[in-house]
RNA sequence: GGGAGCUUAGCUCAGCUGGUUCAGAGCAUCUGCCUUACAAGCAGAGGGUCACUGGUUCGAAUCCAGUAGCUCCCA
């Protein structure tokens, strides 16, 4: 069959991908070999796939690819999340749209309905695309964490928990999402520096007996819209500005409530004018001054943002709108002294990052954290689950352990589990799965009720709620303990992830595995760096600097975008991505092909071994040395998960060593026949390249293998086992960096005598290892376009001088030649290793040296020194000549 | 404000517990080549006071301290 000019990327990953799928090659199912498991990081169900993703995926693929490969039965479980903030806003977004329909007029079970729908029909795109990218993951095993196992064993968990005593329903200060409309949990928020504006606004004095007493108090505010919801005014008890005021009131603006003023130390006397309003339904810290001194609460906010009833002026304005006109009333009525400049930090909602997040109280759910953190502290800093790169993110993982706040686990949503809380007509409720589990459990504190009188608690769990036991539940371990997936793939291998979920995922799945199986999740963590473009910026909508993942694999190749995604991603470092490595992959998919085209040349030009194969038994026996220590490298490297440095030495050796040299030197001249030993070896070399960079490029590396010869069907790269690798031979590596050495070094005087690649030299060795020589002398010539070797024991004249570690090289030519540049580039060499053999002298003449050094560094000087002074007598030889 | 990390060639990064000729790789650049696998290529080359200042040591890119700049996390 003809092979194309390039490589073709298209046809082929079409092909093997449908091969693979059609022979069940990525299932996995429970047999007598180790498991190698991995569960995906759950995508949102909503999303496409960014190029973070696509590089965490790819991390993954090429993790389980090698482990299919070396004897374990991998097992790589797909699937996504349900994303209740996100996904329920886009399926209201789209009944309003499409249908004309507002949520309120849908019953719950109506708008899950839509919302299901809309899974159906979106959910699958992300899919779609991790096969794109030839993800081997077991497709017969997708999980959504809506599923109805999944449901069950949400809700279990939530109920154990409860039983337990670790979960609690209560009024707390939560981060609330107006725009949602739900509560959020802490690392929901995101804080961002802004310039924002300090008011000072004065409020009249009263005292005991409610009299004004003509006095003002100046407060400093950046929120003067929660004026309204003002309890008091604070001072610190040291301040002699406010200590007449004890047993004062003040009275707050626009709405005249008079207030007590407070004394406490939280107070800063410095900060602002040292007089702090108080408003402990709108922020945390006024919060705790009111429980400390029994203020009211009065919430002015509605959950949409807007001013309540409770506010009396400006009600059902937006929060900021409000702050406008409370600002103009203040500054109407007198009371606004100024305005000042002021860095602040406001925390923005992570789903909805235009929605400034608002500190409210209210009756949420919560998890107490602090006694599951413990065994997940202790379960990292034991080095029972690692985490790579080294011990950089396990700082922040103590520090947040150690400091961990309960989790609110109440969102405002239909969209996910519904909390299985059952309230009775008069409040009280009891936790259990089902209502009539509820009923029993009223019953047992003698309440008589039945399943119709109940309501279930209106809200359903924070996703991560969900999440935290996907290890586990996408094999049913929880709804199901004890099956035989859970038990054969549970803990799971390693994870892959993003380093800014930590804490949304990573240590709550440590806790979940623990509390729940008394196992680790998974035995190592691999943190991805963030995908930047290449100007550092970080990839947003905004910015218009995220491509389209469908579209680099339409033009590049999924191979190529793998190469490119993962060539410049040291492990734990941003990758900072150029359109430019995907090129270089694709310059590298066609540099195989054309690899291939070569080798398939000389298929039907095989003869029997001849006797004249001298040259071509020293590349293959140096080849495959260097095949073997390749592996054996990149075998290291894959165990400390350093897999672009991994991929680096691959393309090396396939590019330089493979490619460049080792086919260089087996190539017979042009229409002669080929050694069949060597075409064999050379056949069996490009096999075994090509199962080493499968994992990286799965697809072209299958076309290969399967080009190379007419195989059977069941014989294919993607299954095949990688073999022990013997230990390379060093004296072979070293003869074969010599022979590299000697033609570059060669190659670099012709040029530089500017010689015409066509024009042919003689060449005169003068050493004292012709044998080293002559296994090589052939493919040296060849490579150099010398048309004669000879070996000599004195310097030939008219030549152009060499000098090669310790031997001399005289470059016989027609050409004229210009001694005066040879003679400055000896000098120049000379003059280096002049310096060299003095600085290791003066080393070895350092008794302190000599005495305090391990004697194999001293003797590695000393041989420095010889192999100095021996290169030093070379090239004064060689200067004598010219 | 607290904590962590980073700073090596034009760019992106390797460089393990100090000692092989240790200052490296890829990309980019420059020079010469349309040599029948590949110009998306081949053959070469040039690039660096290892952020700065001190210290430890026979010896420091590597260890320690300080300074500057950058990044991230937390409040």
């Amino acid at each position: 069959m003809e092979l194309s000019k390039n490589y073709l990327p298209a046809t082929v990953e079409e092909k093997w991908y449908q091969h693979w799928m059609d022979k069940g090659y990525f299932r996995s199912t429970p047999d007598n070999r180790q498991p190698f498991t991995v569960v995906i990081p759950p995508p949102n169900v909503t999303g496409v796939l960014h190029l973070g993703h696509t590089l965490n995926e790819t991390v993954q693929d090429i993790l389980v690819r090698r482990a299919r490969m070396s004897g374990f039965n991998a097992c790589w479980v797909p699937g996504s999340d349900h994303a209740s903030i996100a996904t329920e806003a886009k399926v209201v977004d789209m009944l309003k749209r499409e249908k004309g329909i507002e949520k309120s007029q849908l019953s719950r079970e109506e708008f899950l309905k839509y919302a299901f729908e809309w899974k159906d029909k979106y959910g699958g795109i992300i899919y779609h695309q991790i096969k794109k990218l030839g993800c081997s993951c077991d497709w017969d095993r997708v999980t959504f964490t809506m599923d109805d196992h999944y449901y069950k064993a949400v809700i279990k968990v939530f109920v154990e928990l409860y039983n337990k005593g670790l979960i609690y329903r209560g009024a707390r200060m939560i981060n609330w999402d107006p725009k949602a409309k739900t509560a959020l949990s802490d690392e929901e928020v995101e804080y961002k520096d802004l310039q924002g504006k300090l008011y000072h606004v004065k409020y009249a004095i009263t005292n005991g007996d409610g009299q004004p007493t003509g006095e003002f108090i100046t407060i400093a505010t950046q929120r003067p819209e929660t004026i309204m919801g003002d309890t008091a005014i604070c001072v610190n008890p040291e301040d002699e500005r406010y200590a007449h005021l004890k047993g004062h009131f003040a009275t707050v603006p626009l709405v005249n409530r008079r207030v007590p003023i407070i004394f406490d130390t939280y107070v800063d006397k410095e900060f602002g004018t040292g007089a702090l309003k108080v408003t402990p339904a709108h922020d945390i810290n006024d919060y705790n001054l009111g429980l400390k001194h029994n203020l009211e609460v009065v919430d002015t906010l509605n959950d949409d943002g807007t001013l309540s009833t409770a506010a009396v002026v400006f009600v059902g304005e937006d929060r900021f709108v409000a702050r406008k006109k409370v600002i103009a009333a203040l500054t109407e009525e007198g009371l606004m002294i100024k305005e000042q400049e002021y860095t602040t930090r406001l925390g923005y909602s992570q789903r909805n990052p235009d929605t400034v997040v608002e500190p409210r109280i209210s009756t949420q759910w919560f998890v107490k954290m602090a006694d599951m953190a413990k065994p997940a502290l202790d379960a990292v800093v034991n080095g029972d689950v690692k985490i790579h790169p080294g011990d950089r993110f396990l700082a922040t993982y103590k520090y947040w352990m150690e400091n961990v706040k309960d989790w609110c686990i109440s969102r405002q949503l239909w969209w996910g589990q519904q909390i299985p809380a059952w309230y009775a007509p008069d409040g009280t409720f009891e936790v259990a799965a089902t209502a009539a589990e509820a009923v029993a459990q009223f019953a047992k504190r003698n309440v008589t009720i039945t399943a119709a009188e109940l309501i279930q608690d209106e809200d359903c769990l924070d996703t991560w709620f969900s999440s935290w036991l996907w290890p586990m539940e996408v094999f049913n371990g929880v709804s199901q303990p004890d099956n035989a997936d859970i038990s054969y793939y549970y803990p799971t291998s390693v994870l892959v992830t993003g380093q800014d979920i930590i804490f949304f995922w990573v240590a709550r799945m440590i806790m979940a595995g623990l509390e729940f199986k008394q196992v680790k999740p998974f035995s190592d963590v691999y943190f991805t760096g963030m995908v930047r473009d290449k100007q550092g910026r970080k990839m947003s909508k905004q910015l218009g600097n995220s491509p389209d993942l469908l579209e680099l694999i339409h033009s590049y190749g999924a191979d190529a975008v793998r190469f490119g995604i993962m060539i410049s991603s040291p492990a734990g470092n941003d990758l900072l991505f150029d359109d430019a490595s995907c090129d270089q992959g694709r310059n590298f998919n066609n540099k195989i092909w054309n690899a291939l085209k070569l080798v398939k040349m000389w298929e039907a030009r095989q003869e029997n071994d001849s006797d004249n194969i001298a040259a071509s038994d020293f590349a293959v026996n140096w080849f495959e040395s260097r095949l073997h220590e390749v592996q054996a490298e990149v075998a290291a490297l894959h165990k400390d998960f350093r897999l672009s440095e991994g991929l680096k030495a691959i393309y090396s050796l396939i590019w330089d060593d493979f490619c460049s040299w080792y086919l260089e030197w087996v190539k017979p001249g042009f229409e002669q026949p080929i050694a069949a030993s060597v075409f064999n070896k050379t056949v069996e070399f490009f096999e075994q390249l090509m199962q080493l960079l499968h994992p990286y490029m799965p697809f072209i590396t299958e076309e290969i293998y399967q080009q190379l010869k007419t195989r059977d069907e069941a014989d294919v790269l993607m299954m095949k086992q990688f073999a022990d690798t013997p230990a390379p031979v060093h004296a072979t590596l070293v003869e074969g960096a010599l022979a590299k050495e000697v033609i570059s070094s060669i190659r670099d005087a012709r040029n530089k005598n500017q010689i015409k690649p066509k024009d042919p030299i003689v060449l005169h060795i003068e050493t004292k290892h012709d044998l080293a020589f002559k296994q090589i002398e052939g493919m040296v010539a060849k490579q150099v376009n010398a048309k004669a070797v000879h070996y000599v024991q004195e310097p030939v004249p008219n030549c152009i001088n060499l000098v090669i570690q310790k031997d001399k090289f005289y470059l016989g030519t027609e050409t004229e030649l210009d001694t005066t540049a040879q003679k400055e580039a000896l000098l120049k060499d000379l003059a280096y290793q002049q310096g060299f053999l003095k600085s290791v002298e003066s080393k070895l003449a350092n008794e302190r040296f000599v005495q305090n050094a391990k004697p194999e560094v001293v003797e590695a000087e000393r041989r420095k020194q010889a192999d100095a002074e021996a290169k030093i007598q070379a090239i004064t030889e060689s200067l004598k000549s010219l």
